[in-house]
DNA sequence: CCATAATATCAAAACGTTTCGATGCCCAGC
DNA sequence: GCTGGGCATCGAAACGTTTTGATATTATGG
């Protein structure tokens, strides 16, 4: 008996069949008390533990979540959404799941390249983190596998989804800045396209609009191709070669604000006195820059442990129900926001 | 036909027998050119990939690399191990595995919790990052599955590592402040049991001994329990309760020196007019707290990367070889470290 | 030209589970 | 006393591969 113990000894050695020993270790069936109790004993005694690709094997199950994030977002320093992964990784540990990750580009070819898992049948249900291609959220539909969302949404198909209250976020980072005498508040969006930066730019604008603040157009620059650092630091560029005159910057996100922020510091004005700015994300770095950037905080391992949650229900669901969440957001106020000193305009 | 293609369905599309396809698919054995081109054809065509479970089964093989980290070093905010294991993510998927997280406390005994992921043989290679109980260790040994260890090291059992060069990062770290013309340079230790800090600890010593500096034992603060922020601050405290009069530091890592920097402001002392401090490992916060931390750069996903490969390279070998890396550092001069003002003593 | 070796292919067994349908049993209901 | 139905258990099939050993064919060397 050099080999590890395979199910079939504990049958023999409990004088059961392979059947009744399955139903005990899955705890299904009807199974004596009796029985149930000398199989689990035998089962310790052994120190047998089925053996995972045997059981995938049989019962079409792997034991794994896939968790799909665009290439881009993984780069090295990507703070945000490398949050979420990790608390999907914590999560999934307290289901008996495993985290299986991997990256796709921003075109999607079912012919060209699926992620592997998929092709091995190697996952039972799919976390999506930010902005994929929608082609392959319909392929992996078509599979037949449960989807959860994280930070990102789908008008038309229905998934479940685990969201940022974005405009709540937006509405208090705007209304933040008017309460400290701010008017003239600048927006630098990103990629406008994504749904969470839409709506925290829609959001922006209601809130002024909600307080009798009309700004020319030149205030909202939004054409940005990346939410990202150097974004920013183009964006706020672009804010004021267009002639606007803010006393104060919402940026869409915290890389965005640190992008503006170096643009302003390599301009000479000073934060928050001739400028305010506010954030959104709450990244790691936001409260060790300097001046401590003021923004919205999003707890992205909670998004992450609900995403797993999520679909984990919906596996072991029969019927499919689709569960939208908005995580509370929370204003963080730091340094990079001080009321406006004299009032203009 | 309303199932996925299996095996048996390319054989059958293609006149011949299941091995054959096998063998086609692995790469492995003689096949014919003419029939291995058909074969491959046929998979085209019906667009077959086989099933990992299957084939786990049938070949004792999980395709799954598995990641071991002591659960202190998981926390949210672990800014170094959380880097080692993202570079595992990357470099697994050029290699075609599957990376398994699990976390586990210091104490170890195989009757009571053993990952999950061992007692179901769902892993062909184990990374291990960071000190954890050695127990556990050599019972994974016992298993025969391949081990790395990141940034930890066994003396008498031989395994293979990939590890930070500490002795010249220390030394690196020591000579600039030394150049800068300080000599009464402190060191500030935290849990000097982990092989990198001692390693620290003793590349301190001797640069200092080498430069002809002696200072008292009050110098050195090495009897912390926690290598972290908060030990940074408490270390930094007794250091100058001690009497001992530094005009720079260094700390064993960056989240201790930051500590430190946090105990000297609330004192009042200037970083660095009145102490100059050197950190460990150049996390990302260090480029952005105030001022700015001169610290030793460690390539933290390189060595995830590195370890990924010993690993991979483990698992193929049929012969049981030890490799240790060492990667390199270097010095990241920034605002913490400056020259001495007016030389004393 | 024969013996041996290398090459190409195959049939069957093995991997360790879960699941399906069958079987016997005991008990409730009429 | 018979019938139908849940309960407990079982035997066998199924899951989709890889691997092993056998066999037929072709090449190699003396």
């Amino acid at each position: 008996m050099k080999h590890r113990p395979t199910i079939r000894d504990v049958a023999k050695k409990a004088g059961l069949s392979l059947s009744t020993v399955s139903l005990v270790i899955n705890n299904r069936g009807n199974v004596s008390p009796g029985t149930r109790e000398s199989v689990q004993k035998v089962i310790r005694e052994l120190a047998y533990h089925p053996t995972r690709s045997a059981r995938g094997l049989a019962s079409k199950t792997s034991g794994n979540i896939g968790f799909i994030l665009s290439e881009e977002h993984f780069s090295q320093a990507e703070p945000f959404y490398t949050r979420i992964f990790l608390g999907t990784e914590f999560e999934a540990r307290d289901h008996n799941y495993y985290i299986l990750l991997t990256t796709v580009g921003n075109q999607f070819d079912p012919d060209e390249y699926v992620p592997r898992f998929l092709l091995e049948r190697n996952v039972d249900g799919i976390i999506i983190a930010g902005k994929v291609n929608e082609k392959l959220i319909s392929h992996i539909d078509s599979l037949g596998l449960p989807i959860v969302l994280v930070d990102y949404e789908i008008k038309r198909a229905h998934h479940s989804a685990v969201l940022i209250d974005n405009w709540r976020g937006a509405t208090l980072a705007v209304e933040h800045l008017l309460s400290l005498g701010h008017k003239r508040i600048a927006f630098v969006g990103g990629d406008i396209r994504h749904p969470s930066i839409t709506d925290r730019h829609e959001a922006y604008q209601n809130t002024l609009h909600m307080a009798g603040v009309f700004l020319e157009e030149s205030y909202e620059v939004t054409d940005e191709e990346e939410t990202s650092v150097a974004g920013g630091t183009s964006s706020a560029e672009r804010l004021f070669a267009s002639g606007a005159k803010p006393t104060a910057i919402f940026a869409a996100n915290d890389a965005m604000a640190i992008g503006c922020m170096r643009y302003l510091k390599s301009r000479g004005m000073s934060i928050p006195q001739d400028i305010a700015i506010v954030g959104f994300d709450d990244i790691e770095i936001s409260s060790h820059i300097e001046p401590h950037l003021t923004t919205i905080r999003v707890l992205k391992e909670e998004m992450g442990k609900i995403a797993v949650q999520r679909v984990v229900d919906s596996i072991n669901a029969k019927t499919k129900t689709v569960v939208t969440t908005h995580v509370p957001v929370e204003l963080i106020v730091r340094e990079s926001t001080v009321a406006l000193a004299h009032v203009e305009d």
